[in-house]
DNA sequence: CGGCCGTTGATTGGATCCAACATTACGCTA
DNA sequence: TAGCGTAATGTTGGATCCAATCAACGGCCG
């Protein structure tokens, strides 16, 4: 394994026991409510890859991963094929699967698709906020204030999105922006060490309530697509910095 | 088989021998550049939702298709879980997998979609536009002037909104692009039938190659967003018309 | 007569086995 | 010694078999 970031292929370093199986493995079906073996392979190889715990260029040798969840080669062959379809690794035919490579370019990629998406959704989104899922929305931006973890982090940022654009119906829309919002965690590390902890973050998550509650779009997505270019910026001057 | 149209759940319709291998069956390779049993499974299905000969509510049983097919369970296993990726299928534990149902929401869904995702990329790709692209644009309107075929006029428009947007960079985006094009396909026909033969279309798609001959960014976007409104609309009162 | 429960059939999920492909290493030849 | 062809090996793709689950049917009991 050389360099967490870049995209070359690495030797297969398959999380160990310890990470993938605390105490999941005991009780599957109550810890996270898989329902089959290819769903908790799924959600378990998801995780590892998105908080970095598999690089981009890792290689997932099908035998070794069916060795460490217990299973047989089977159902980690169809987790592999939907996480394909999520962009999260690439498949070579009779060639195996490699942790897709992070880059400069995919995150400007995921920036672009996030910037048209997420302020679609917003637009359609204000006029019909509930007064709960405005409520939801600050109680979100109250507990990133007081989370230290980065993977939780993520997540609470993630949900807090996703409650401002609750309201905007299209299904198929909103779970794209889930899709792109996971994915932005593997970037989501580079961006608190390059950015301090966010503060600005915060202040536009707060900005953009603010807005929701006043019924003004255009400055909700004002401040949005803000957001969203300084936080590419950011992310954009952190790999020129190293050489990205 | 009910309705075609809305998303009842219907006896398995499977295609026919004849839909499915008139003689991409005795040339596999040559045919479609398949490399491997799934990634043929899964173009035949693909292009059999898409043009509606696999129409939404129809179950979708392995061995059923395995054996039309002429393979195991197993790549039509894999297969299922790529369209179920690409939200062609639903798939529920045990229960097994069925063609997504067409609907009044789902459509507007993906007009949504595709007017954010489609007016990011031409913006990002007008300035950066070569001539060849533009003449290849140019081409694929031409044949879209001649072709009867509604199968293949869906495939000559997806493939010109393509080219307008190929240069805008960001390969992730352009695929989602893509992946909306071709969903848009089961629409087509009854935008079609509802439309005439689309002649407003066709001014809308020289004026907008008019526009990014010229450079002009805005121009370009106003008619692609009037454009995709006047579709959406199109099928939206479609659905009405008909109670859907 | 109606609702609940066990049983049966059909279908999918998972495991194991075999075949095909790609890569690598080796040896032969020019 | 460099290059090419071939054989060996490891990995994936596909087929077959078995187990688990769901839906439907029928019988039993209230």
């Amino acid at each position: 394994m050389l360099d967490p970031i870049n995209g070359r292929i690495v030797d297969a370093r398959p999380v160990t026991a310890a990470e993938i199986s605390p105490l999941d493995r005991l009780a599957p079906e109550l810890a996270g409510g898989w329902r089959t073996a290819t769903e908790y392979v799924e959600a378990i190889l998801k995780a590892a890859i998105l908080d970095g715990r598999l690089p981009g260029g890792t290689a997932l040798r099908q035998e070794e991963l069916a060795a460490r969840f217990g299973v047989s080669r089977m159902p980690v062959r169809e987790a592999l094929r939907q996480l394909e379809a999520q962009a999260l690794v690439d498949m070579l035919p009779h060639r195996g699967a490699v942790v897709t490579a992070i880059s400069a370019a995919d995150a400007a990629d995921g920036y672009a698709i996030r910037r048209a998406l997420e302020v679609a959704a917003l637009r359609l989104s204000i006029p019909n906020l509930t007064a709960a899922q405005r409520a939801e929305a600050a109680t979100l931006i109250a507990a990133m204030d007081s989370e230290p973890d980065a993977g939780r982090l993520g997540q609470l940022n993630r949900r807090f999105h996703l409650a401002l654009y609750a309201a905007a119906g299209h299904a198929r829309m909103l779970q794209l922006v889930e899709q792109e919002l996971s994915a932005f965690d593997r970037y989501l590390r580079f961006h608190l060490a390059a950015h301090g902890r966010g503060e600005m973050a915060q202040h536009d998550h707060r900005a953009m309530l603010d807005a929701a509650d006043r019924g003004e779009v255009e400055a909700a997505v004002a401040v949005l697509e803000r957001h969203l270019d300084q936080a590419a910026a950011t992310i954009a001057r952190f790999f020129r910095g190293r050489g990205g």
